[in-house]
DNA sequence: TGTACATCAGTGAACGCGCGTTCACTGATGTAC
DNA sequence: TGTACATCAGTGAACGCGCGTTCACTGATGTAC
């Protein structure tokens, strides 16, 4: 009988769920995904636990929400540090090396983003863009002639899981001799994307000026 | 007064201990590390649950056990493989392959051993003995001039965590398109071994007899 | 051979904990007339 | 402008759960004399 459109009460419509999703955020990187209870997260609001229920339908939906973040993050920072770089090999390396910068810097928002959830999960579109971030960097290389191999989204592939597991070793095993520096990222990209001698060369150019 | 030593009573002495070990193998291969639990055990083992705390102080302390084991056999899977293998590149490709291939087959078995325990862990000597495996199956190569590099440990170190985040990702994400067959796996060792081209011909020589 | 006793593997009940979730509610905010 | 009422964000108490661990114990096994 009314106009029926009830527009959001107070100022709190969309306030509180972003303080529970801040608060989450706050305790899975400081303590990793499983501090992030229903009741930590209420308590770190300053909330009674079951108000977040109106926000969210149960706990893996703020894990969920978590997980997009990091992953849209991860998809920010690899593309920022493309932008800073030159030539296509030159992006490449800048993406995989802020990749595993970020998997280092942010480990528990890292492992949270790859954290299986459910049994057979589908990839979600977030994920979906990162990687395409990396299997566009491989194939600029490809086009330009700087890698022996064809094949991007294979090539994008193995880099891929091998980056992902020196950075979830690198993280959960710090007593391991690791390689120092670089090392490890570098022989990774170079030979998991097949850059060709001469594509390894002209980096040093840059920095060189002669 | 008197002898005081005191052999072990029943046949027990060491009997429960293996059940108990055996129950919680049991439940972290079907249902994953957080599935044993002390009082799971002592179901499955039809005890009451203190029980437990005779032949094992605490929770952590079954689970460590369960990783050395977890170590052990995979030591012994992959010295399997390379002793039925033939040359230098035959048997890494054969200690890679036996590798993934038990991780694949016993995902949960496989996570236990990796999983992080403590902030500081040491490198537990079971872990270390694997490992060294392919430290000298990488150095056999070398030693035999199959491989553009001469780094047998760098080298190790990033075929382990190239394969290592590969067989994470594969058993944790079956909807991701991963490429056919050992493609990836394949490419990875190859390329992180630095394998010459020289090296990459003679494997179909066994199988042909030309 | 017989009896009192030490040993010790395993038990059952209970503890305190933090969890996800449910339920009926309160009390302030805004609206209809 | 005033009053009755609907809305709705957030609450407090309680549920049932499984957990690791503790405690005092039981009851069979073996030993000393």
């Amino acid at each position: 009988v009314s106009t029926k459109r009830a527009p959001n009460r107070r100022g709190q419509g969309t306030r509180l769920r972003d303080e529970i999703l801040e608060a989450a955020r706050v305790l899975a990187e400081a303590k990793g995904e499983q501090a992030v209870t229903l009741r930590a997260v209420a308590r770190e609001v300053g909330i009674a636990a079951p108000s977040i229920y109106a926000h969210f339908p149960d706990r893996e939906a703020i894990l969920s929400a978590l997980v997009d973040e990091a992953f849209d993050e991860l998809s920010a920072v690899v593309l920022g540090a493309m932008d800073a770089a030159t030539g296509p090999v030159g992006r490449l390396r800048a993406a995989c090396d802020s990749y595993v910068d970020f998997a280092l810097r942010r480990p528990n928002r890292y492992q949270l983003a790859f954290a299986p959830r459910t049994a057979n999960e589908m990839p979600r579109a977030s994920a979906t863009r990162a990687f395409e971030l990396l299997v566009h960097a491989v194939r600029d290389c490809i086009d330009a002639g700087d890698t022996t191999s064809a094949d991007a989204f294979g090539n994008a592939t193995a880099i891929w899981v091998a980056l992902h597991g020196y950075a979830t070793m690198r993280s959960s095993r710090p007593a391991f001799p690791w390689p120092e520096g670089t090392a490890t990222v570098d022989r990774i990209v170079e030979a998991l994307a097949g850059l060709t001698a001469h594509a390894l060369e002209p980096t040093r150019d840059e920095s060189d000026g002669a």
